[in-house]
DNA sequence: CCAAAAGTGTTTACAGTACACCCATGT
DNA sequence: ACATGGGTGTACTGTAAACACTTTTGG
């Protein structure tokens, strides 16, 4: 961070001038339609250079004022209506020549994407359709080509969305605050696939861990025997959070 | 990454406009003296406003052409020589007022942060000593207040080193060629403290994962019987790394 | 011979896996 | 009654944790 007065000092007095930035901030937006078993991507489709007519993530420049966090929640906002998400910061791209405008400009202004990873509640999620732009959910397995280096971002944001859900408690972030040990099990079978574990282990896993809160209620969904519902007891995780711990 | 674009398009007219930012990387750099047992951080001596004589992160400005991951290496070459060493992206930080110049430019320039990580092998680094700046390896317990939110990142980066080391063989990229298990151990108790495992633990773990290869020699040091010197076997290690793997 | 460091083995406890099986509901 | 999903239990296997013990060196 202090290249500019490295070179008063005199050693690096021929160095290549600084880059100009605009920073962008890219968002790979989850989330898992438990009624269809689908793990889905929030698309948007640009309607102007570069990649006019091209499906890529949303995403926005940061405007002066504003944190990159914060620039994340806007993008997030004007494309969707949700109450409960998990939002993280995923990786920075950066290099020259990821974006064609670097180019055109020819002011030699470089685009940086701090990329986000979210995932919403599907169910209460409310696309906003502002009339012009396309905006969609798309199965993860049907990903269009996408603009600029936007299924890189996407791999890696889906890398993330994995490891997460093996370690710490998103899930929680996402699904309704009373729920069954099925609705849980879906959406990890859903977003890891088919054998990840067995349920009845899975169940006991979860269960011995001690923050999953027996409401005593019960719910029945069609045939079946009615299954108990839970509430994520945000406080009992507290205390355990140091520990390690795996969801599987 | 179209926010410029969004705007002709009518409902954000009023929108704030763009921020222009320099970008800056600041490096975690790490090493173990493992005749010492102690965990060191790289710190330099700023000579120039602001936080002018204060100590901090290595860092400095991207340049034009230059990828992040490129300007990461080069304040890493610039301030020691090292052979051997492990550098990935940490996290990039970009609020507002992070950086006093931002106030005293009065051009609105931001200036972000993408922090990297590294390990380098203590043994073979060598200072860079420009005669005017200070540089230095401060044990983690030992370091004074940084600049910035420098101390901040240190935070997060003596984390993700901890991580790194429980699920990631990074440590060979700092070890000899040829090391004793014994030298292995010490690494890790130097970085995640005493009794993170015992040592016969330890030692019969990472010899079942199978990419240890016994060289047939042995070494003696001082006292005590001779341990045999080990190699990483990197082509052994490939076709394992997919696998979920412990070395804690 | 003794201390120091390397290396081996054993015991115990608990965690993951793969099931088999019982329970309560809708149709 | 039976299909469907919820829920419980068990036997097998593997691995982590603690620690006792042997081996080989220098002094």
């Amino acid at each position: 961070m202090h290249g500019k007065l490295q070179r008063k000092t005199g050693h690096l007095l021929n160095a290549e001038p600084l880059a100009d930035f605009k920073v962008g901030v890219d968002n790979v937006i989850f989330s898992v339609d438990t009624d269809q078993n689908r793990l889905l991507v929030l698309l948007v489709m640009r309607h102007d250079a570069p990649y006019c007519g091209c499906w890529s993530l949303p995403g926005t420049l940061v405007r002066q004022g504003e944190s990159l966090e914060d620039a994340a929640y806007r993008v997030l906002s004007e494309k969707i209506r949700v109450n409960n998400l998990y939002l993280e910061q995923l990786y920075t791209f950066g290099g020259p020549d990821r974006d064609p405008r670097e180019e055109e400009d020819s002011y030699g202004v470089r685009y940086l994407s701090v990329s986000h990873f979210a995932l919403v509640r599907f169910a209460e999620a409310e696309l906003i359709a502002d009339g012009v732009s396309g905006i969609a959910w798309y199965p993860l397995a049907q990903v269009p080509t996408l603009a600029f280096d936007h299924a890189e971002v996407l791999a890696y944001g889906y890398q993330r969305l994995k490891n997460k859900l093996e370690y710490s408690p998103i899930a929680f972030d996402v699904l309704p605050d009373i729920f069954t040990l099925g609705d849980l099990y879906q959406l990890y079978v859903t977003v890891l696939g088919e054998g990840f574990s067995d349920y009845s282990n899975f169940r006991a896993r979860l269960l011995k861990l001690g923050f999953l809160e027996d409401t005593g209620n019960k719910t029945s969904r069609g045939a079946g025997r009615p299954a108990s519902l839970y509430r994520f007891d945000a406080d009992a995780f507290e205390l355990l959070k140091d520990k390690p711990m795996v969801f599987i």
